[in-house]
RNA sequence: GCGAAAGUGGCGGAACUGGCAGACGCGCUGGAUUUAGGAUCCAGUGGGGUUACCCAUGGGGGUUCAAGUCCCCCCUUUCGCACCA
């Protein structure tokens, strides 16, 4: 066996098992270094097993959390499973094997592939939400929403997918109006479902962006999601009615141009407008939008319709009568679901108000044309001076939207008001596989929460979990049948499972004691290690995930339960890896496996590479042969060690270059790590050793060399940490690499004496010349002008300007 | 349609607050070593041109002594949002 061939399989299995008999990544409790809670978006435990996007996630995660541990941090780095979910199941309809069951066996080849990463995970503190002992915490969570008012029933119109059989959340429809997992249309449908009012909470969480260092991408994205937007209420009474629309507007300015009202097809209230006249015709639009799928209805290309409804309303602020119309443009669920219309004003309003003949009516004349409503071919928007507008006309629209608000307060007219687009958080789900909702249905009393005492409400494991179009649960008795807490009488439990992202909306909060049974979290511990100091995941998680998990950690924080309401200090989003320039599928064939290159190359090697391709926030493109470049460095540098390290060398000199090229590494690498730029860190870690091996080639001073090469040793061992750790021992030491420090930079090494000044003629570079840095602008372009190839574009011209920025840049300006 | 990011060799990608474009790697070419293959090592590698030259960072303008980087217009790609009143 030749020892000068780097073998990673049997290098890494070594040090596996050597860290696990050590324990060296056993977490210390009591530890007084500084904290540094690293954590990842743990994993759904699916039968695909961890893909590419997992090791692009976990390696330079862990790479990270690693270099934090040198920097003298007390790392505290997690690992678990999101085990509840949709997927299990339709795995379970589909091959008959129990949830609980296939969830047990991906979890544990997933742990295996996990730890073949090689990552400091402490499996001491691994968590599955799907275990009784921790979703007894997630059903805690629920009654802690109750306690605080947050948890709600209302009957609602919500997304049915008629495949899966269940409702989904917004955030699980796609933009084709798809269900996300199985790609079937979605439809609405009526049931009453549990929500948190995660409304409540919409303006600090805009308020909490503020305070923390996520990628600003996400955070307008929570914006966006969030959508606050100020304007104001108005009641318009219906004529001859005793009825009254209630409006929401941002644009209250207007108000003088209102010329119709809209509302919303499917509002309860379009019967009671409807004339008999118009029945008919009402009836059946509303039918036909009922059959449409949201994204036709949505589209902004959509050709505008509607239908009148026979009934007028009174312009408040003029008394003028205007025409009530329905229409699918306005949206029932978003502000009072019915709008007045502005066409003059408004591009959408003047859509339809074009298409049905509906009056257009200026209010706002802008400062420099002149607009009329015959001849405009699209609304105007913009600001401009009131006319038609009774005693307001002649001011500025930006003054009249301040003062008539005040004018509505005071007649009574509506008042000022800020809407959301953000919808209360739907939590009920009509499947099996899921945390039970801690609810029971008593004739008499109501729904009475169930006491923390008698948490967890099981899962029952004997359940026929086939799509029926109500919840599995429902149809198990031995569950579904109970005594209601309050009163004792016969009640039911609520047939309904959670969302799973209630369960991954506190799971950081867990990860420091997961076995603790008499809490959900241990306090002392959470003090201790959150907030969260590093969030490594995907950004397809922006609104979903990361908005609940800041939503629940807000109101654990009103609850008085921790004391801090922004959970994830920093954020970073790795990019996605393709592979020949798209993204991996199996359609396309395109899928990398990670197992199979781990096995041929080594998880040092195949997570440096993943590390190397590209940027870390942008990911990078797959290539089969690339990988090579990577294995090729650290056999080289394998080599290196063993050929070298203790070769006697002849001289007592040391090598000033490669001295500071070791300090430039240092820096370089801890800057770049810093910074998740991977790829240059990685880059100046192959210039090294370039350098090292123009060095050993030469006259070697052994000392010199090992001292050298111990701390490249350092600043290496979070990239490629298993060849690292046997470097390490193989030069002789005993303890792992993991526990040193990392290495101290000079920057009086850095620094130059000499540096080659790049000579520009006319800002075209024709020349360098070797300078002293100190040298004063007089000696340098003293030097410059005699020199060769300045001469040779100057003579016969005459220089009007030099310009010298030091030590960066010498420019000669000739005519 | 709106918002954000990005467009650099054959390929992946570097380039900090404007200052030597193409670091580092893949691939390729030539050479050394080797029975051969592989591995390794050395040299070269943006394009053009007969050697002290010209052209090049999606396209077109501009600012500047100097632009991949700043400003304006346009094109393309990716990602969010998508009738939110």
């Amino acid at each position: 066996m030749n020892n000068m061939i780097y073998n990673p399989s049997e290098i890494e299995t070594k040090w596996r098992k050597w860290w696990e008999e050590k324990g060296t990544y056993k977490f210390n409790k009591n530890s007084n270094k500084p904290k540094f809670y690293n954590l990842v978006m743990f994993s759904y435990p699916s039968g695909n097993k961890l893909h590419i996007g997992h090791w692009y996630n976990y390696g330079p995660a862990d790479t990270f959390a690693r270099y934090k541990r040198l920097k003298g941090f007390n790392v505290f780095e997690p690992m678990g499973f999101d085990a509840f979910g949709l997927p299990a199941e339709n795995y379970a309809i589909k091959h008959g094997i129990h949830p609980a069951i296939s969830t047990r066996n991906n979890i544990e080849y997933m742990e295996k592939q996990l730890k073949a990463i090689g990552a400091m995970y402490d499996w001491d503190y691994e968590i599955d939400t799907s275990d009784p002992k921790y979703y007894k915490w997630t059903q805690w969570v629920f009654l802690k929403m109750y306690e605080m008012g947050l948890a709600y029933q209302k009957e609602a119109p919500v997304n049915w997918c008629p495949h899966c059989q269940t409702v989904l959340a917004n955030e699980q429809v796609t933009a084709d109006g798809e269900c996300e997992r199985c790609g079937t249309k979605v439809i609405k449908r009526n049931l009453k479902q549990w929500f948190f009012k995660i409304t409540d909470y919409a303006d600090r969480l805009l308020e909490g962006l503020e305070r923390i260092n996520w990628p600003e991408k996400t955070k307008i994205m929570q914006r966006n999601w969030i959508g606050r937007s100020e304007g104001a209420m108005i009641e318009f009474p219906v004529k001859d009615k005793d009825l009254k629309l209630t409006v929401f507007t941002t644009r209250p300015d207007t108000i003088f141009g209102v010329t119709y009202c809209v509302v919303a097809p499917e509002h309860s209230i379009v019967s009671k407008l409807t004339t008999d006249a118009q029945r008919n015709e009402v009836e059946k639009y509303i039918n036909k939008t009922l059959t449409e799928n949201e994204i036709e209805r949505q589209s902004t290309e959509h050709e505008k319709t509607g239908v009148f409804t026979g009934s007028y309303a009174i312009n408040p602020v003029n008394g003028e009568e205007i025409p009530i119309w329905i229409s699918d443009y306005v949206i029932a669920s978003y502000g009072t679901g019915m709008v007045m219309a502005v066409p003059a004003h408004d591009t959408r309003d003047f859509a339809f108000a074009k298409k049905f003949n509906l009056p257009i009516k200026i209010v706002i004349q802008p400062e420099n044309v002149t607009i009329d409503s015959k001849s405009m071919s699209d609304a105007y928007t913009e600001p401009g001076i009131m006319i038609n507008s009774g005693d307001f006309n002649g001011i500025s629209s930006i003054d009249f939207k301040k003062r008539i608000v005040d004018y509505f307060e005071e007649k009574g007219i509506g008042k000022r008001h800020i809407n959301y687009r953000l919808r209360d958080w739907l939590i009920s789900r009509q499947r099996y596989w899921g945390a039970p909702i801690p609810i029971v249905h008593c004739p008499k009393c109501g729904t009475v929460p169930v006491p923390v005492d008698d948490l967890p409400v099981k899962l029952p494991e004997n359940v026929d979990f086939n799509p029926k179009g109500k919840s599995p649960l429902a149809s198990v008795p031995e569950f579904m049948n109970v005594k209601c807490p309050k009163c004792g009488g016969d009640a039911e439990r609520d047939p309904d499972t959670m969302d799973t992202f209630v369960c991954s909306s506190w799971y950081y909060l867990r990860y420091p004691d997961p076995h603790i049974d008499d809490y959900p979290f241990n306090k002392e511990m959470v003090d201790k290690l959150l907030p969260v100091d590093q969030y490594i995941g995907g950004a397809e998680h922006a609104t979903m995930h990361l908005l609940y998990a800041r939503f629940v950690t807000k109101m654990l924080y009103d609850a008085g339960e921790i004391q801090f309401d922004e959970p994830f200090t920093n954020l970073f989003h790795q990019g996605t890896i393709t592979r020949n320039g798209a993204k991996m599928s199996k359609s396309r064939g395109n899928v990398v496996n990670p197992d199979e290159f781990v096995e041929k190359y080594g998880s040092d090697t195949f997570r440096m590479y993943m590390m190397f391709m590209g940027s870390y926030e942008e990911g990078g493109d797959w290539d089969d042969k690339g990988i090579n470049g990577i294995h090729r460095f650290l056999s080289r540098i394998y080599r290196l060690y063993k050929t070298y390290y203790f070769t006697e060398g002849k001289t007592k000199e040391e090598s000033k270059s490669l001295k500071k090229r070791l300090h430039y590494t240092i820096k370089s690498v801890e800057t770049d790590t810093e910074r998740f730029s991977f790829n240059t860190s990685i880059a100046r870690m192959m210039e090294f050793v370039n350098d090292a091996y123009d060095y050993v080639k030469k006259e070697i001073n052994t000392e010199f060399l090992q001292n050298t090469l111990d701390k490249f040793l350092i600043v290496l061992s979070p990239y490629a940490p298993h060849l690292a750790e046997e470097l390490w021992h193989f030069t002789g030491k005993e303890s792992s690499i993991f526990d040193e420090e990392w290495p101290k930079y000079d920057e009086d090494i850095l620094k130059e004496e000499k540096i080659s000044l790049a000579v520009q003629i006319n800002g075209k570079l024709r020349t360098t010349v070797e300078i002293d840095i100190n040298s004063n602008e007089s000696d340098v372009k003293e030097l410059i002008l005699k020199n060769e190839r300045v001469l040779h574009y100057t003579t016969g011209k005459t220089i009007k300007k030099f310009i010298y920025i030091k030590g960066k840049i010498a420019n000669i300006v000739v005519v």
